[in-house]
DNA sequence: CTTGACATTAAACTCTAGTTTAATGTTATG
DNA sequence: CATAACATTAAACTAGAGTTTAATGTCAAG
């Protein structure tokens, strides 16, 4: 079992962050000591995993939460959870397409400043050169 | 030239987004009418549109606004305004191998689950199913 | 048994990125 | 020239995601 300050670094969260979810409800599955201090199992750090992986799809805390909620319900949720990684799923591959199109963007802006810092003006992108 | 609804519209954002926009100091190349009317140039929706490729790297108000003003100062700014791209390209590149690594533990969570729906529980994931 | 490094809470605070409101001015149309 | 549909501003408000503070409790080491 951790502390809540060896999960913090396990997870690299300060524990305010951690302390905070649980006050959201992500983290019902939470144990504590006689003394009241959260204790952490490794069930727990995998919980928080998959907590950081849904925030990084940009999933706000309230779905988590419902996501935890479910968990917690064990197998009579296992629909909601299955619908739930499929959108997610969806909405990651829209993700993966948009960042696509904006890389694109962005590489063709590297390569527009480094020719223009190569000719000293960006005038060289506004029409074909002329010579003489 | 169009109003600041009919930017809107192309850009598919509410018109007091770009008002925020302007205020933050994004748009300082946009002009005026006489009555005071912003007005959008082509020009001007172009960089809207960078502003918005920007933002969906996830690069802040504040980054945006000193692009922005680097725009208007002209070719003195290209090396910066390179450098910028540089450093946006290298984000993005980052972005989109987190992105992966999610991607794939979403995968295997539709599996985990889909699997369990067939089997009406989550118990399968535990351990070797037994025979008998 | 005291000191330091932990832990707890509620509540206040911060920051970002807008949105909404209220009061007012402008312009195109019947 | 009245009306509707636009536009302007400053200022207040909101939401989301934490962070910070203050007062207090716990525990291990010297």
């Amino acid at each position: 079992m951790y502390t809540i300050k060896e999960a913090a670094e396990i997870m690299n969260l300060p524990a305010s962050t951690i302390r905070y979810y649980d006050k959201q409800g992500l983290l019902p599955f939470v144990g504590r000591s006689d003394s009241g201090y959260r204790t952490f199992s490794e069930t727990d750090i995998g919980m928080l995993r998959m907590i950081e992986c849904l925030k990084s799809t940009g999933m706000p805390i309230k779905e988590i939460r419902q996501f935890c909620l479910w968990v917690q319900q064990g197998d009579s949720s296992l629909q909601q959870r299955c619908d739930m990684f499929r959108e997610r799923r969806k909405a990651v591959q829209e993700q993966m397409e948009q960042l696509k199109k904006t890389a694109e963007i962005i590489e063709y802006k590297c390569w527009y400043y480094e020719t223009a810092l190569a000719a000293g003006t960006e005038a060289v992108h506004r029409r074909e050169p002329e010579e003489g």
